[in-house]
DNA sequence: AATGAATGAGGGTTCATTCAT
DNA sequence: GATGAATGAACCCTCATTCAT
């Protein structure tokens, strides 16, 4: 960014700006992200875009920076609430909990989600995905540390890698190709494959 | 296409374009695929160029068309030899094969793969990739019905489309991103994920 | 200049833009002189400009450069003519004819004069005008290396720097300031001075 | 100027300004000479440019003023100091204390006079060149009008016109150019060139 | 008076597509 | 059919200037 908005009006333009591309993408889809289309919608003129934002490149990433963020903090809140309290025995809710936090994470807009995965071009979102998959990667690492009696896999590493690779397209597929089957359907499948992964 | 082109010469502009889409994509990357660079590498003239294709975006689907069917090719080709000496008894290398098949095949062109995979904007690819999905997915449950005491899944169906989800992007992640481990040890891994899948 | 127009349409394409440029800056002056302009004097629309020419710049590096060709054509040619003759004695007259060649191809088109030296920045011309100069002093040098006896400067090269650079800006600025004598008057001057000089 | 600062904080604004330009001018070169740049550099906002200057072009002006009165200055300094003595006899060590005075003068900001002399439109130099001009001229007429006996041209104003030029754009050329051979050569050629003119 | 965020007209340039030859 | 010169809409971005605070 190339001014750090200290005053009010001016994080409030920053804001506009970012949200005017959020809408933008999601309601118009990415080849109508115009640097022009952006300051209409956003109420700016064009000139005011570049007051805070270098180019149009970045104000897509931030776009895209935000709602990655949002997804990876929705995941490990939920997390954080649900990991907890299945101490007691039932180790496979943790894979549940975790896709069903991702699924719902993914569930909250769509539509961006859409654009932000088939619309651009995928290299676009990498950094950010990465982002994720690492946090989530490392809260299963962490678990399976804790409970190493579940995995009998050799290298705790790899079958993380594995797991969130799998768990994460398989999420992203159903959300966004909405096969016939509900949610519930998908969840038993994934338990399943994590289950019977770990136990092989 | 526009028209089909039945003369020998049409034909081969035809290839000579598609060609050069290809190497323009493979070499250049997505940026560089203008009309007028396809133009030039395929010793053409832009005219030419839409006598055959209505419009850039059609050129680069057949580029994406031919390559992903290059890959199903390869993967069914590989299944056809490897699945059917395995009748005695080893049912999970049918999964190896299966992923064998499918890294093999996404190895022969590593450059135009990434291109397609990070540079397009995903839903290009979408198309194709699902009819490699849906063939794989065929086989899959073909082999499934055929052994039918190897899965203790309830829906063949279901049970295939989280296989082939979890496969192809395991599979393509590992090609893309060369994480730090041999094929062995991916292949290893998905032997275990889904032999334990199927086992559940 | 990124194609080189070798048939006979683009040719006059590269002529009908250089002349639009021309007319621009005589007409209009520099500031004038956007491309969008010059397309529309040219009658061309803005993208043909870039066919031939690879940025602004570049087109009006050209209409600078034939100026200055034109007038050094004119001074050198006009020299041809006027040097020769006066073999019998008048050693002067070259001074003369010099300067009146010089003065003779800065009146042809004083408004395009005008706008190259006073609303560019000067280093525009400099490269063509550095030319022009030398190719009078190389004429000078010559003659006064044909007929040592005139100077009784010691170094012939400073001799013709010096009296280049008198010339030419007594010249330029008697056509563009039009002082209140006339040119006759001008060149009586120019002959006391490079006369005088080249006495002491 | 907008309004006439009586104020000494205004004052010093309006020097801050100047200043700011000068120093964008000569360190960054004409194309850096924003209106915000000169903002940033006079340290003041682009809004209180505008309280004592109408438009970008009245700060350039008056930096030019300056440059110019400031060579003016030196040069009728140097030359009130030096001309005064000649009293004597050698009367040609007027043309060279005035050429050396400007050579002086000229040669005390290059940086700035490059920029001046060949990044910016001529026209923009125009007034105050021919203020400088002017004065040397009258300065110039003045010693002849004193000393009748040393010029034998007819016309006391035209002869002032030529030399001026003459001189002017020697010295200029010589400092700008930077040729190859020192000041006192120059000086020597000029001399020469004066006093063979004079005495035509 | 001073600020500096906001403005917006207008600039140079690209490239998918057309069409006269 | 083949050509390739020509098109022109549309893009990203700058910067002199204004104005609400």
């Amino acid at each position: 960014m190339r001014k750090q908005p200290r005053q009010a009006r001016s994080k409030a333009m920053v804001e506009r700006i970012i949200e005017a591309g959020r809408r933008v993408l999601t309601e118009e889809g990415y080849d109508a992200l115009t640097t022009n289309r952006v300051a209409v919608v956003a109420e700016v003129s064009p000139g005011s875009l570049y007051q805070y934002f270098p180019d149009k490149t970045s104000i897509l990433d931030e776009v895209i920076e935000r709602y990655w963020d949002e997804v990876s903090e929705r995941v490990t809140a939920s997390l954080a609430d649900r990991i907890a309290p299945t101490d007691d025995g039932d180790d496979l809710a943790a894979a549940r909990a975790i896709t069903d936090a991702l699924l719902a994470a993914l569930e909250t807009d769509p539509n961006l989600l859409r654009v932000l995965s088939e619309e651009l071009p995928a290299a676009r979102n990498r950094r950010r995905r990465a982002t994720l998959e690492r946090r989530v990667r490392d809260l299963l690492s962490t678990y399976l540390t804790l409970r190493p009696e579940i995995s009998s896999r050799p290298d705790p590493s790899l079958t993380a890698w594995v797991m969130v690779i799998a768990l994460e397209n398989l999420a992203l597929r159903w959300v966004l190709d909405a096969p016939g089957f509900d949610r519930d359907r998908l969840l038993d499948e994934i338990v399943a494959l994590v289950g019977g992964y770990l136990a092989s």
